[in-house]
DNA sequence: CTGAAAGCGCTAACAA
DNA sequence: TTGTTAGCGCTTTCAG
């Protein structure tokens, strides 16, 4: 590859003069330099560049599974709008694990410029590791602590689980099970808690038996789905914190002939693929995973600006609104 | 953060010193030295030692769409097995887009060791544009002309397409439609021929009007199913080329009420989320998509190896086998 | 507007 | 085994 030295000489200026063009600056021959560049296929080196500037012009991306349809369309959206800046992003699986986090993000931390993050946990461990890092971050779907001290986008938890339990609620639905995700994360928590309080306000509340509490993954959803089939408790219908927990509970449910909504409504967060070409279109409360990428990148990208311009700003919370897409899969329960 | 001078200061040794240990050599005061690197919670730069020593531990992976769920597992291999050797890998999307394609990589390729790409043509220009990067490529998925100076990854494509044609065939079907992909890939191009061919070599032709070809999109595989439709030509199975567009087929199809197998047997490549929970559970042709990233991973790294070792080895091909999933989307046709 | 030169953090010759 | 030093390619003073 040409270097700095190369398109110099060939231009017959000195690098400093190559560089300042680079930059945006004025020169003389502006013309002759920019020949020099064209037929030598010059590209500036990144890793001259990071060491000499500190900035890198990458963003690290830390998911739990950039294999997850959900995580990879954020990851999409992410990639999208730093692209437009000249921005590139190094991608990375945690598998939920603290612990593996903290390994990738060692080792890369000084080759970007900013972090985008999954937490797998909300522990406090999480959020020093991420202080510590000294650059900027944003929180993409879940927090860690009350009151992080980064950006953060995530969508509306809340008003879609509060959405899902009222729609049962006016379904006629009384007896009602509930699989949620990891507690130790916001939308684990937040759906959950909000699912339940919405009920609850209404008069209705969940049995003890009629829980399930695990992991975001399809094999714990369809092990809850199972025990809830075997337990035979007389819900009428089901709330399923994601997209492959609802995966996996529709999987059980489909083995055992569990008729949806005839014997059961199920109703999760997350939209998936082919939702509306089960044989009961599935009922989801959908979020906007490429706009949630964007936020993210957008308060990123502002924040590398601030470093450069000095200037400091309040931490932002960007929430984004779900919608409740309501198919086939939730009924009035039988009258038995 | 702490330098390499920081740590030698501190362990009272030279900066040499640090850096030999670093570099698994024995030196007299490893205790003191360890000790001063871990106070300090010391990483090596990553962009000074790309820079001294050319070589960056990145690997650049290059897909037509990462939300697509075949090519997020793909990458989710890549990074599985790059990982356990201390690399990282920068993800971009290329749209199916040259240009795209191009773009990226010219930005890219001074920061990494060597490109995995999932080209979107299989053009001389795609071809000249990777090996003037001068650094490993593994293909995946796609070649690019004939005899590629690259290593390849794909799936055997050839006997996918013939295992298809030949259960349609053992059903009964002689009047049979095709929707494949874009017909400048290897996967579009191969699979389409092949299921021709092993149609023709019974005595089954398909006609033109049965037969669409277009993007590997979902929006293509709806629109080509509803053309197919309205025509009506009295086809009793069709063959579609790859997930997405199988998804858009079933979609329409779904829209039309046209039953399956009933009315029309559904056969596609590329197994997905869900396909056994719909009302008809499509049969289809899966293939590894983790163990294709493996395998490209694999064949880079071994090239990267070679490069430091000086060793020169020939292109290998690797070809990955698929099976045909029966489940209940394809029957006898209907007795008219 | 321009060039010479320092130095970002690291590794590898070279000399001890 | 160790330290000194040159230099990877770049940007940015500092002088002119």
């Amino acid at each position: 590859m040409a270097n700095i030295h190369d398109v110099a000489q060939r231009a017959g200026v000195s690098i400093a003069t190559v560089s300042r063009m680079l930059s945006g600056e004025n020169i003389r021959n502006r013309a002759a330099v920019e020949g020099a560049i064209a037929e030598l296929g010059y590209r500036p080196n990144a890793s001259a560049r990071g060491l000499r500037l500190g900035r890198h012009h990458t963003i690290a991306v830390i998911v739990p599974d950039i294999a997850n349809p959900y995580f990879a369309t954020l990851v999409r959206g992410i990639e999208e709008r730093v692209m437009t800046k000249g921005f590139r992003i190094i991608v990375a699986s945690s598998d939920e694990q603290f612990t593996a986090e903290r390994e990738v993000l060692g080792g890369l931390i000084d080759a970007v410029d900013a972090v985008a993050i999954v937490p797998a946990e909300a522990s406090d461990r999480t959020h020093r590791m991420l202080a510590d890092l000294g650059k900027p971050v944003v929180l993409i779907d879940r927090t860690v602590g009350d009151d992080p001290e980064f950006d953060l986008v995530h969508v509306d938890n809340a008003g879609g689980a509060r959405m899902a339990a009222e729609h049962l609620l006016s379904l006629g639905h009384r007896r009602i099970g509930i699989i949620s995700g990891r507690q130790e994360t916001l939308p684990g928590q937040v759906r959950h808690k909000v699912f339940l309080d919405t009920l609850s306000s209404a008069g209705v509340q969940v049995e003890p038996e009629d829980t399930k509490i695990g992991e975001f993954t399809r094999s714990f959803g369809e092990r809850a789905a199972q025990e809830m089939i075997a337990a035979n408790t007389g819900i009428t219908a089901v709330f399923v914190g994601n997209n492959t927990m609802a995966q996996g509970a529709l999987l059980s449910l489909h083995a055992a002939g569990v008729g949806i909504p005839g014997r059961l409504s199920f109703l999760c967060f997350d939209d998936f693929d082919l939702a509306e070409l089960l044989p009961s279109p599935v009922t989801v409360i959908s979020r906007p995973a490429i706009a949630e990428g964007h936020a993210a990148a957008d308060l990123l990208l502002a924040r590398i600006d601030d470093l450069e311009t000095g200037r400091q700003r309040k931490f932002m919370h960007k929430v984004l609104p779900v919608a409740l897409t309501v198919r086939q899969s939730c009924a009035a329960p039988a009258t038995s």
